[in-house]
DNA sequence: CCTTGACTTAGAGTGCGCTCGAAGTTTTAG
DNA sequence: CTAAAACTTCGAGCGCACTCTAAGTCAAGG
């Protein structure tokens, strides 16, 4: 009896697009480009997996910190090659996060002088 | 006597990518686009005062807090048109800085989020 | 004086990350 | 059944911010 509802429930490009904010046409790239890799109903139609929208989630994280495509391909690239390769994706996340954690604070330390220009004045161009 | 030491010291091109870590390349390419005005030598080569220089470490912070060029064209535009336009540019700057907090937070939460992830292990697709 | 290297301009080329268009199939609403 | 909307692939196009090339001029050291 207790079957387990696997195949629960998927998800057309449309409604990805929608959830996510990733344009159809985006998810249709990363795809192409190695970043997806999406199941096929028999239509030949994108079916996305509850997984399938979580790692577009993180692709987004990933290039909202300004990683480059081709580091978050290289990453995706080394989860298909199974849990050997854990390591190796760790540490990619984790000099990834030391180059953000250092363009946080040159953000910080830019933003500062553009609020002192500010605080002294609108204009002229003194540093 | 004590006539005052305008006309002070100048610099070349390279002196200033020097100084700046901003190539000539992309020093022309900011007087082009009507970033910098820089005075010429007799013999048309460039001039750059320390004013200038100021102008092109401000435009590196403008830069690196991802400012579009096209809102550094009109900011300079502004200043290029004389003091009358000091409370726009500060509308301006002050509008960027809103923008620019709102960035630093979000980079914040995906790097939050980055983080998660590596603590709870380095691979796999979960959120 | 002569060479070496830095400078000049105008315009073309590059890399990134999408974004769009065309032509055709499939699904869905009426 | 039909029309419209959504999907498919493939390839081309775009905007941004540089970055480089070519062809020529200028400047400083030996």
């Amino acid at each position: 009896m207790s079957a387990i509802a696997l195949q629960s429930k998927t998800f057309t490009i449309a409604e990805v697009a929608d959830k996510t904010g990733v344009s159809a046409h985006t998810l249709r790239y990363y795809e192409r480009i190695g970043l997806l890799d999406v199941g096929r109903h028999t239509s030949g139609h994108r079916r996305f997996t509850g997984q399938d929208i979580d790692r577009v989630v993180f692709i987004g994280r990933l290039r909202s910190t300004a990683m480059p495509i081709r580091e978050i391909q290289r990453y995706f690239a080394l989860v298909a090659e199974g849990p050997t390769t854990e390591d190796e994706r760790l540490c990619l996340l984790q000099a990834h996060r030391v180059g953000v954690r250092t363009r946080l604070r040159e953000l910080e330390l830019a933003l500062d002088a553009i609020e002192h220009k500010i605080a002294r004045y609108g204009g002229s161009c003194a540093p």
